[in-house]
RNA sequence: GCCCGGGUGGCGGAAUGGCAGACGCUGAGGACUUAAAAUCCUCCGGGGAUUUUUCCUCAUGUGGGUUCGACUCCCACCCCGGGCACCA
C-alpha cells in the first residue's frame, strides 16, 4: 500500500508541468482570455504564508479557468527597486543589486515549490533596465505633454528615508509609510511632479464603471482621496491696504456669506505678511505668526490642536453686504486646500464656531430652521448645519430662500458682477516622484548652463545607474556624489552638462508593469499594443487592501495616460479586484520585525505545498483575515491523506474501467445514490468556485464526499468500478485547482496517462449527469406556526395536496395540532410544508 | 466626528428569506496495538423533561419592525476592526 508523500509527488509534477510548457500562454484569438494576477511582491526577507494565501487564492481561480477553457494569463514579476536594498546594501557593505537578485532567486524558488502555474517567461523585475527604460520613456512623453514638470515645493521629507515621500506616502496624520513611529518633516525642495490633478475628475468619473467589480471601501477611499468640492471662490476686497489684490476665498457655502464675520488665512498665505506690514498690531502678529507656523509642523497634533490664531488689524469688505470684517491668521486654514482663504460663519460651521467663540468674534445666524423655534447668535451654543431644512435670514434680498436655491442665485450673481466665480477643487494633489536615492528609476533630464532643463533623447535611453554608486545613506542623492554619473554632455549643443540626481518613486514601475507581462522583451517600445488589446483589462487582480490607494489609484492614473498617448483603449486597467484578507499569527499580520513568521518554504518541508494551499483556503474565506493555526494545519493533511488512501485503495480495480456513460449506462440503486451525491456536490462546488469564491465551503462539500465514499463498505459492494472511477475522477478533478499536484498524482493513479493539465472540469450538463443528479425521494421538514415539528419522505415535485394529506396523518405533526384549525398552508414544493394554525 | 467592514459553540467558520452550528480544530470515550504513533468509530451550544429512545425550550451583540417563516431584509442602539480626518 503506497504512502502520500508530498515532497516527491510535488517535485515529480512540477517537473512534468515545466517539461510540457503547460503554463506557458501566447495570445489566441480563437480563446477567450483571462487575465488574472497577484500583486508583485517586493523581494525582500522571505516568503511567508500571508504570501502564500494571496497567490494560492490567484492559482485557484488560474486553474479553474484554465480547466474552463479559457487562454490563461498569469503572470509573477518583482518589485524590485525600493529603498530597503539601498539599507540593506549599505548596513552588509554589499551592492542593492545584490541584495535584490539573492532575494529573487529565494522569492523564485519558493513560489516554484508551491507549484503555482505561472508562466515563468514572462517574468520581469522592474530593476533591470530593460524595464525601467520604459519608465523613462514614459515620462518623457508625459514631459511632452505637460503632465511632469519640476517646481520647488513643500514636500514630506522622512529623516530616516532621507527622501522625499509622496502624499499618499504619508500616513497616520503625518508619518512615514515604512518608519511608523518617523515624523515627516516639511522642507522646500525642487521636485518632479506628475500631474495626476489633469485627471481628477476622471479618475473620480470612472469609478463609477468599478462600482459593482470592486470592493466599496476601496471605492470609498479612492473617493474620499480624491475629494471633489463644488463651491464658489468669492473675492474680498482688502479695505485698508490700498493696491492689494482682493483676498479669494473658497466656500460651499455662499449661501451663509452673510454671516461671516471674520476672513481667516492660513498662516503661510502670502498676504499675511503684506497685511501686517505698517499694520498697527505687526509685532504681536509677526510673533504669533512664528509661533502658529513652528507648531503647524506638527503634523500630528493638527488635527487636535486646539485653534489659534490673531488678528492682523486689517479689514475685507463682504462683497454683499458691503461690511468690513476683520481679516485673521488661524492654524486651522491649510493653504494647501482651496485658496488658503476662508470666510468664518461661526452659526454655521463647527470650526468657525469655535474659532469664533474663542476669540469673541461675532456670532450672526442667517439659516433658520424651518420647525423648532428661532435661532440667535448670541445663545446659540453649536452652530445650526442641517442646510437643507431652513430658510435664510438676515441676508438682504435673499431672505426667505432654501439654502439650495440661495447656493445657486447667489453664485450666479456673484458670478455676474464679477467678484465670484463657480469652481470645482479637488484634494487630490500632484504626484510627487523625485526620491533622493539610489535604487530607482534615473529621471532622464538634463541641466545644461546654457540650454537649461534637456530632455534626455529617446535614443539615448535607457539612463543607466552606475554600477559603483557612493552609498552613504546620509545627505543628497547618492547619484548627486557619483560624478561618473552626474557629468555628461548637454544633448543640444555638446557642452558640459549635469544630470538630474533623483530617482523615481518605486510606486512608477508599479503603475504599468501589468502591461509589459503581454509583451515583457519588447525592446522597441514598453508593450505591442495589439497584444494588451487582446489581454486586457485585467480580469481579476487580486492584492491586499493597503494598496487602496497608493498603486491603485497612480495605476489608473498611468492607464488613462497611456490611454490619451494612444497606446491603449481602455479607460480602466482592471475590471475585478478583489482584496484577501491578511494571514495573522498572535492577532497582528506576519512580519519578518514582528517575529511571527510562518515561513512558506518550512510549511512545504514540512506538510508539503498542497496541504499549505489546502489550509490557507480552508481555514476562512479568502476576503476575512486568517489567524494561523498550527494544529488545524493537521486537519487539512490528514484530508489529503485520506483522499490519497481512498484514491490508493481502488485504483486496482478502477484503472481498467470504461468511462462511465450516465446516458447508456442503466444504474443500481446504490449506485444512482452514491452518483446523485457526487454530482450534487461538483454542483454547489461550481458554483463556489465560479461565482462566489467560497474556496472554504467548496472544500468542505468535498470533505463530506470524501467521508461518504471513504472506507471499505460504500465504494465497493455493488458499485461497478466504471461507476467508482466517474465518482473519484470527479473528485480529483474538484481538488485539482486546490492541490494540483496531488491531483495529477490521483489521476495518473485512476489509469490516466496523459495529464490532468488536459482535462476539463466536469459539467453536470455532460451525457446525463443532471439526470442522475436530481434525487427522487426527499426529506422535507414541517413546521408549524414557523417551527420545525417533523419531517416528511416524499417524492419529487410532488403536490401540495397529497404532502398535506401526509403530514396530517403523522402522529408526531398530528398531536401538535391538537384539533386547532388550520389557517393557512404554506407549500414550497421540494422545499418545505408550514402550516399556520389559530 | 465622517466613511467602510464585522459581531453565530471552547476555537476557525457554514447556512442564496425555508431544519442554525455544515466542514475542520480542540476535548471526551471506544476499537486496533504488547505499547505508542498512525488509522477507524461515537459524542461534544445552554436549560429542562424522559433518564434505554426521544421530546420540549432558550439561543446567531441589544431592542423593535416586516414576514407564514429572519443569522439573512428594515429601523434604532451597543461593541470590535479598518480607513479618512480642522478639506472650508
Amino acid at each position: 500500500m503506497a504512502e502520500y508523500n508530498p515532497q516527491s509527488i510535488e517535485a515529480k509534477w512540477q517537473k512534468r508541468w515545466e517539461d510540457a510548457r503547460v503554463f506557458e500562454t501566447e495570445v489566441d484569438p480563437a480563446k477567450r482570455k483571462y487575465y488574472v494576477l497577484e500583486m508583485l511582491p517586493y523581494p525582500s526577507g522571505t516568503l511567508h504564508m500571508g504570501h502564500m494565501r494571496n497567490y494560492a487564492i490567484g492559482d485557484v481561480v488560474a486553474r479553474v479557468k484554465r480547466m474552463r477553457g479559457f487562454n490563461v494569463l498569469h503572470p509573477m514579476g518583482w518589485d524590485a527597486f525600493g529603498l530597503p536594498a539601498e539599507n540593506a546594501a549599505i548596513k552588509n557593505k554589499t551592492h542593492p543589486r545584490e541584495w535584490t537578485n539573492k532575494n529573487i532567486a529565494e522569492f523564485q524558488r519558493t513560489l516554484r515549490r508551491f507549484g503555482f502555474s505561472y508562466d515563468w517567461r514572462r517574468e520581469i523585475s522592474t530593476c533591470e533596465p530593460e524595464y525601467y527604460k520604459w519608465n523613462q520613456w514614459f515620462f518623457l512623453r508625459m514631459l511632452e505633454k505637460g503632465l511632469a514638470y519640476r517646481k520647488k515645493s513643500r514636500v514630506n521629507w522622512c529623516p530616516k528615508c532621507c527622501t522625499v515621500l509622496a502624499n499618499e506616502q504619508v500616513i497616520n496624520g503625518g508619518y512615514c509609510w515604512r518608519h511608523e513611529d518617523t515624523l515627516v518633516e516639511v522642507r522646500e525642495i525642487e521636485q518632479w511632479f506628475l500631474k495626476t490633478t489633469a485627471y481628477a475628475d476622471q479618475l473620480l468619473d470612472d469609478l463609477k464603471q468599478l462600482e459593482s467589480s470592486w470592493p466599496d471601501r476601496v471605492i470609498t477611499m479612492q473617493r474620499n482621496w480624491i475629494g471633489k468640492s463644488q463651491g464658489e471662490k468669492v473675492k474680498f476686497a482688502v479695505a485698508d491696504v490700498p493696491g492689494l489684490e482682493p483676498i479669494e476665498v473658497f466656500t460651499t457655502r455662499i449661501d451663509t456669506i452673510f454671516g461671516a464675520t471674520a476672513l481667516i488665512l492660513a498662516p503661510n498665505h502670502p498676504y499675511v505678511a503684506k497685511l501686517l506690514e505698517a499694520s498697527p498690531v505687526r509685532h504681536h502678529g509677526e510673533a504669533m505668526l512664528a509661533r502658529l507656523k513652528k507648531s503647524s509642523v506638527k503634523a500630528e497634533d493638527i488635527a487636535t490642536a486646539e485653534k489659534e490664531g490673531f488678528f492682523t488689524g486689517r479689514h475685507a469688505t463682504n462683497p454683499f453686504s458691503g461690511e468690513k470684517m476683520p481679516i485673521w491668521v488661524g492654524n486651522f486654514v491649510l493653504m494647501e486646500y482651496g485658496t488658503g482663504a476662508i470666510m468664518a460663519v461661526p452659526a454655521h460651521d463647527a470650526r468657525d464656531f469655535e474659532f469664533c467663540k474663542k476669540y469673541g468674534l461675532p456670532i450672526r445666524v442667517v439659516v433658520q430652521p424651518l420647525e423648532g423655534g428661532a435661532l440667535d447668535g448670541v445663545t446659540l451654543t453649536e452652530p445650526f448645519e442641517e442646510h437643507q431644512q431652513g430658510k435664510l435670514v438676515n441676508s438682504g434680498a435673499y431672505n426667505g430662500l432654501s439654502p439650495d436655491e440661495a447656493i445657486a442665485k447667489m453664485g450666479a450673481d456673484a458670478e455676474a458682477k464679477g467678484f465670484g466665480k463657480r469652481e470645482t477643487i479637488f484634494r487630490l494633489r500632484d504626484w510627487g516622484i523625485s526620491r533622493q536615492r539610489y535604487w530607482g528609476t534615473p529621471i532622464p533630464v538634463i541641466y545644461c548652463a546654457k540650454d537649461g532643463m534637456v530632455p534626455v533623447p529617446d535614443k539615448d535611453l535607457p539612463v543607466v545607474l552606475p554600477p559603483n554608486p557612493n552609498l552613504t545613506g546620509e545627505g543628497e542623492s547618492p547619484l548627486a556624489t557619483t560624478p561618473e554619473f552626474v557629468n555628461t554632455t548637454c544633448p543640444k549643443c555638446g557642452g558640459s552638462a549635469r544630470r538630474e540626481t533623483d530617482t523615481m518613486d518605486t510606486f512608477v514601475d508599479s503603475s504599468w508593469y501589468f502591461y509589459r507581462y503581454c509583451d515583457p522583451r519588447n525592446n522597441r517600445s514598453p508593450f505591442d499594443s495589439a497584444k494588451v488589446a487582446y489581454w486586457f483589462p485585467i480580469d481579476q487582480y487580486i492584492g491586499g487592501i493597503t494598496h487602496a490607494i497608493l498603486h491603485l489609484l497612480y495605476s489608473r492614473f498611468w492607464c488613462k495616460v497611456m490611454r490619451d498617448l494612444g497606446l491603449v483603449t481602455h479607460d480602466e486597467p482592471i475590471k475585478r479586484l478583489f482584496t484577501q484578507g491578511m494571514v495573522l499569527k498572535g492577532g497582528t499580520a506576519m512580519s519578518k520585525s514582528k517575529g511571527n513568521v510562518v515561513g512558506a518554504h518550512e510549511m512545504a518541508e514540512k506538510f508539503g505545498a498542497d496541504t499549505g494551499r489546502l489550509y490557507t483556503l480552508f481555514a476562512a474565506p479568502p476576503e476575512k483575515d486568517l489567524e494561523w493555526n498550527e494544529e488545524s494545519i493537521e486537519g487539512a493533511w490528514r484530508f489529503l491523506n485520506r483522499v490519497f488512501r481512498l484514491v490508493d485503495k481502488h485504483a486496482g480495480a478502477v484503472r481498467g474501467a470504461a468511462q462511465f456513460d450516465p446516458e447508456t449506462n442503466p444504474v443500481s440503486e446504490k449506485e444512482r445514490e452514491l452518483l446523485a451525491v457526487t454530482y450534487r456536490t461538483l454542483d454547489r462546488v461550481t458554483s463556489d468556485f465560479d461565482s462566489r469564491w467560497h474556496f472554504n465551503s467548496a472544500i468542505a462539500l468535498i470533505m463530506e464526499l470524501t467521508k461518504k465514499v471513504y472506507g471499505a463498505e460504500p465504494l465497493a459492494e455493488g458499485i461497478r468500478p466504471e461507476v467508482r472511477k466517474e465518482v473519484l475522477e470527479i473528485l480529483t478533478l474538484m481538488l485539482a485547482p486546490m492541490t494540483p499536484h496531488l491531483a495529477e498524482e490521483l489521476w495518473e493513479m485512476l489509469g490516466h496517462s496523459d495529464g490532468l493539465w488536459n482535462a476539463k472540469w466536469p459539467s453536470l450538463l455532460e451525457g446525463g449527469r443532471e439526470g442522475l443528479a436530481r434525487e427522487d425521494q426527499l426529506e422535507i421538514p414541517v413546521q408549524i406556526n414557523g417551527k420545525v415539528r417533523g419531517r416528511l419522505s416524499i417524492v419529487r415535485d410532488e403536490i401540495q395536496d397529497s404532502v398535506l394529506a401526509a403530514a396530517l396523518g403523522d402522529p408526531a405533526i398530528a398531536s401538535h395540532l391538537n384539533g386547532k384549525r388550520i389557517v393557512k398552508v404554506i407549500f414550497v414544493p421540494n422545499r418545505l410544508l408550514n402550516l399556520v394554525v389559530g
